[in-house]
Formats: structure tokens, C-alpha cells, sequence
DNA sequence: TAGATTGTTAATCGATTAACAATC
DNA sequence: TAGATTGTTAATCGATTAACAATC
């Protein structure tokens, strides 16, 4: 079987994000091409990512909109629901809690944690927050299956081993720190300060030649 | 000159967050060996993405972590501060203000705007929101040089062309939505829900050949 | 059937890595 | 000087794109 390169997941997304957007404007049916100028690729580059897993066009014709979606998110895995918590109940934390755009994809909050006493107890929304002690036993409870973690750099790493240790297998990290963890969990990184250096590197650029 | 490889700039930043920690830790030199291990990478990575800039290193001895901590943050554009507007007043708009490590890497966010009545006036920290009517004035009078996208979708384009018309060059776009903008312009795209699927596809993954 | 567009193979392009001369 | 590590070239690897037979 063909190797899927790295690329492709994130392109999925957006065929997803696209596809949606265009069934919600009422188009039944796409072709290759047409999605990828909307995405600024080019139109082999949509049909090689999508021959990965199957084949979902008819030729001639296209790809049904509603179709082509419904497969995508059963290989992104979200055409079902995912129970997630949130650690760190600060700023970040309460963004995602209320990000609408998580929970339309099926990823639902169903618990915050904190180990500031002044904070547990609280309420964000319907949650309240939670002290971080009792973080295994509501994993095991609440069945929870993704964990993201949104506290300062410091204590990332011991937040992570108490991800590990609860026997979640997925972590979403927020924090700018890179986090270790054994083989068999899979870490996504996301580090909001990024995109903000891309962008000043861009517009700085860039023939830096000072030694 | 080289052309520098897309994937050069993300890799600067992680470079610099490492070392910074490392400064943090005391450490003085570091060879392109420990520095990639740190990152998982390899020691021919770090030290090309190095070259395309300049020679930084001694050989025999490795780089001088404040030095190179300096010069990267020169390529990055992080060695100046960045005056940054957020435009939409959510969740995601109160977290970006209150962000630590925007403001800990030059990112001033020096005003927020928003359209609903209910919000402007309303103070978020130091900020107070701004009616978006009184955005392109307030960009010239406080020199901004970055715009934030932080509203739904759906007025992420017509937001975006305000931005444009405003004269500022460069944008982060946190809407998901891919946003239109004319030649000069650089856009860089966060979406957050997309390390959530690509950690979903790799914990369905993902044999999945179903037509 | 003729026209259109897929799915897939092969060619191209770009990025990573190994290897090594230069040199601290 | 001997040992270490850089900066850079060339080889390898992986991802994108063009091209086209298959087929709706």
C-alpha cells in the first residue's frame, strides 16, 4: 500500500472546510480542478491526495459534494464525536471552550482543569472547573480521549505525563514547549506565536547576510 | 542566491524557543548536533537553514547561543516590536490580548474592534474596544503594522478588505475561511481546529479504503 | 458517440540528508 | 598539532505535477 505523505492531512481539512461551504451554498457536485482553485492547488494534486483512500468521483463528471465530504471526515476520523478536555483554565482555555468551530466538528469539552484553588469551582459556560487531582479518575469516567494542554511552558511536561499516565492516546498541545511522551501517543503541536513570526520573517524579508 | 525552502521559517521559530530555554538553562555554546536532537531533527537541517543566512557557528566549536539567538530573531523580524490590531472581540480576541508570549516575542496588540454595539466601550485589560468605523484612522494615527482576523467566518473577506484599504501589509487570518487579498499583501493562515483533525486522523488511521 | 473528468503512472521538482573539505 | 564541528556540495529521498488511458 501506498505511503501517505505528511502533507495530506492538513489538505484534507480544508477540502473538508471548502466542501462544506459549498453544500451550505447549494453546489451538488465538483470537479477536481474547480476545488483546487478555490485552495490554490492544482487539480492532480486534489486526485492524488484523494486516491490515498479510495475512490470517490465518477469520471466525467466529478465528485458529489455531499458524497466526498462524508468521506473525507470518516478519514479524518470526524464523523464522530470526540470527548476532550481542556488543562489550564486561562485565557487559551476559556477561547476554546466557547470556539464554536470545535464543537461543529464534533469535538466536545467535557471538562476543565486547573490547579489554581482560586479557580476551581468556578464556571466557564456549563463547565466547571476542575481541580487537576481529580483528572484520572474523570478521564476514566467520562471516557475522554483527547487531552489538550493550555498551561505556561513550565508545567507542560508534567501535565503531559498525567495526560499519559490517564491513558489518553491523543494530545493537542498549545503550550511552546516540546513535550515528551512514549510511543503509541500521538501529539498534535499548535503554537499561536508561529504564524506571527512567519508572517514578520515575510514581511521582513529577507536577504539577511549579516554575520 | 538560494532559494529558501517554505519550510525554513517555521523551523527559525523553533529554533529560537529552544534557544531561549537554553539561555534560560545557562547555556553558553551548542553544536548543530544538540540542537537538532532537542528538536528531532538532523544536524545537516539546522546547519543549512543556518547557511541560508549567513555563517553563525565556529568550526571546532559550535554557536554561541546569544548570538544565534540574536541573529535568528534578526531573520525573523522578532528583534523589533510590532504594533498588532485584533479585529473581533470573542473568546479568541480576549485570549490573543492577554497572550504572554505575543507580547514576550514583540507582538503589541495595540488595539481591538469589533461592530457590536453591546461590546465597544467595553474595556478587555488595558484595551478598550474600538467601533470597527473608526479602524482605518486609528491605523494611521498609531502606525499599526499587523491586523488579526478573529471573527466568524462569515465577515472574515469583508474584514479583510477593510484591512487592505487600511494599508496595513500583513494579516493573521484565524477565521477558517481563505480570505482573498490583493498581490503584496501576506496572509498567514491559523486554523485551530486542524491539529484536532490531524490528531483524529492519525488515531483512526487509517486503512481506509471504503468507496 | 463525443466530451469531460477521473484515477494512476511517470517525470519533475523541491527539500532533506550524508559526506567531507575547511578551519577553529 | 589533533580533535571537533562548521559550512557547503552532491546524493537521496519524498512530494507535487503533468500526462494519459480508463470510463462516465
Amino acid at each position: 500500500m501506498n505511503k501517505i505523505p505528511k502533507t495530506v492531512s492538513r489538505r484534507l481539512s480544508l477540502y473538508q472546510r471548502c466542501l462544506k461551504n459549498l453544500i451550505l451554498q447549494g453546489k451538488k457536485n465538483i470537479s477536481s480542478k474547480e476545488l483546487a482553485e478555490k485552495l490554490g492547488f492544482k487539480s492532480s494534486q486534489v486526485r492524488k491526495d484523494l486516491s490515498y483512500f479510495g475512490a470517490f468521483g465518477k469520471r466525467g463528471v466529478g465528485y458529489d459534494t455531499n458524497y466526498l465530504l462524508k468521506m473525507i471526515e470518516r478519514i479524518l476520523g470526524v464523523n464522530k464525536s470526540w470527548s476532550v478536555v481542556v488543562i489550564g483554565a486561562g485565557n487559551l482555555g476559556h477561547a476554546l471552550i466557547n470556539y464554536e468551530i470545535l464543537k461543529k466538528n464534533g469535538f466536545y469539552i467535557v471538562g476543565i482543569f486547573d490547579i489554581d484553588p482560586k479557580k476551581i469551582g468556578k464556571k466557564i459556560g456549563e463547565l466547571t472547573i476542575i481541580n487537576m487531582k481529580d483528572f484520572k479518575e474523570f478521564v476514566k469516567k467520562s471516557k475522554v480521549e483527547i487531552a489538550v494542554i493550555a498551561v505556561p511552558p513550565s508545567s507542560a511536561q508534567q501535565v503531559a505525563d498525567t495526560i499519559v499516565e490517564s491513558g489518553i492516546k491523543g494530545i493537542v498541545n498549545f503550550s511552546p514547549v516540546i513535550i515528551n511522551v512514549p510511543q503509541g501517543i500521538i501529539v498534535e503541536e499548535i503554537d499561536i506565536s508561529i504564524p506571527f513570526k512567519n508572517l514578520t520573517f515575510k514581511l521582513t524579508s529577507n536577504g539577511f547576510r549579516g554575520a
